[in-house]
DNA sequence: CTATAACTCTCAA
DNA sequence: CTAACGTTGAGAGTTATAG
């Protein structure tokens, strides 16, 4: 039987942030999606306030700020970096790694069931606590889905011991008395949907998923599901995927910082999509064969006008050129765009996304690509070095004043940028 | 009618 | 004073279309 652990950080966005700056112990933080819209991660201390997760910033600022509780923009690099070493140190635990999310990865420790695994979990947590700072909790299951159930037990202190729960060392009626009192919606998998159509049937907790019969499952919902249903049984359907397969599209959306009417703002958003897209293409070595380009308005205003219109842009030949992508990109928003909307929100995607290698060229204009390829990879450099968007084409302007997203409260790049580290020296 | 493409829905972090 | 609500990706299932 294998051992999967999944270890999952406390709280990341706001741990991090924790961090390094001192004045944080102890406060109630909570960390904002872009735009600072939404509320998505919350320290323990904003937890037991009440603030829930995902609610929007605006509708809950005066009496969280009443509270005492900070508010910070979402500092992406630093949780990047955070995860990194984090990941690193687990490393060391096993060799067979998948990193799941930012702040989760799952372990394969079938070979270091001899240690113990709750001595195994505590050795995890102790070393990731000194190394790095950062509070984790450990599961132990012999299926994902059982060891992610697992770390949500040690998190909530449902069974194990301080943040570590093992599964594979419970079974019978203590195993059925834990797994009824735990909701469906917190399996893996379960969502908000589907946890409903489930309690319509009277399956309300995961034991009674557990014992749900398996064909019912896969007819009703999916074989997803059904799957779900195996790996609660304890047998392992999901694989490790240690290496992250290449991308098969590639998505840059951003909402704006306040509505956009003109076409030439959206141009600017849209060319700026398009390039980071580009760059996040040829950082995997794939040449995408189609480009997506979507401007919506907000559904959040309901007085406003509405308009949501995406357009599949195919291209003559498939590319990784960033002049070509934006040309593509802005071609297709001019055939959506409709003056006299209050514009919310653009987005690029990538599609049709296949290796370099299998570029398939255009009979009647060999040899561009080799140039192309060059002129990319010297751009690629440049900014790389002298910070995104030092080199850019001239459809991307220098700054995006109209639509740029707010981000009032971002902490330093502590770890990412020099301009970032004196804080912390001074201290 | 079948195979594929295109689109929709759901989930996750 | 008012208005202000994230992003990215996968996969399954369903519907539309082409041949």
């Amino acid at each position: 039987m294998s051992v999967f652990a999944l270890v999952d950080a406390n709280n990341f966005y706001a741990s991090c942030e924790k961090l390094f700056d001192p004045k944080l112990a102890g406060v109630p933080v909570v960390v904002l999606s872009n735009n600072d819209g939404c509320v998505v991660a919350r320290s323990a201390e904003s937890k037991a306030l009440g603030v829930k997760m995902g609610v929007p910033w605006f509708k809950i600022k005066m009496e969280a700020e009443r509270a005492g509780i900070v508010a910070l923009s979402s500092n992406y690099a630093l949780y990047a970096d955070i995860s990194d070493r984090i990941t690193e140190v687990l490393r060391g635990f096993s060799p067979d790694v998948e990193v799941y999310s930012i702040d989760e990865s799952f372990l394969d420790v079938t070979g270091f069931r001899h240690l113990g695994l709750e001595a195994y979990g505590q050795a995890i947590r102790g070393r990731v606590a000194e190394w790095v700072g950062m509070a984790v909790c450990v599961g132990f299951g012999p299926s994902k889905t059982l060891a992610k159930l697992a770390n949500h037990c040690a998190k909530k202190g449902l069974a194990g011991r301080d943040g570590v729960c093992d599964l594979t060392a419970l079974e019978g009626p203590a195993m059925d008395a834990l797994l009824g009192g735990i909701p469906v919606g917190e399996v893996w998998g379960v969502g908000r949907r589907i946890s409903a159509g489930l309690e319509a049937i009277g399956i309300n907790n995961v034991l009674d998923l557990r014992d749900a019969d398996a064909e019912t499952i896969r007819s009703r919902y999916s074989v997803v599901l059904e799957r779900t249903v195996r790996e609660l049984r304890g047998v392992s359907c999901l694989a490790l995927e240690e290496l992250a397969a290449d991308k098969r599209q590639i998505m840059v959306s951003r909402s704006f910082g306040r509505k956009v009417q003109d076409l030439a703002a959206l141009a600017d958003a849209v060319a700026t999509h398009a390039t980071r897209a580009a760059e996040k293409l040829r950082g995997q070595g794939s040449i995408a064969g189609a480009v997506v380009v979507e401007i919506r308005t907000s559904p959040f205003s309901e007085r406003e006008p509405q308009y949501q219109r995406s357009i599949n842009v195919p291209l003559p030949e498939a590319s990784a050129d960033t002049r070509t992508l934006v040309r593509w990109a802005i071609r297709g928003l001019k055939s959506i765009y409709r003056p006299g909307y209050a514009y919310a929100k653009a987005g690029v995607m990538l599609s049709e996304l296949r290796p370099r290698t299998a570029a398939q060229g255009d009979l009647f204009s060999a040899g561009g690509s080799f140039r192309s390829e060059a002129l990319m990879a010297t751009m690629d450099a440049v900014n790389s070095r002298w910070g995104r968007g030092s080199l850019r084409t001239a459809a991307v302007r220098s700054d995006h004043l109209e639509w740029e997203m707010a981000r009032g409260s971002l902490s330093p790049g502590y770890t990412t940028d020099w301009e970032g580290l004196p804080v912390v020296l001074a201290r």
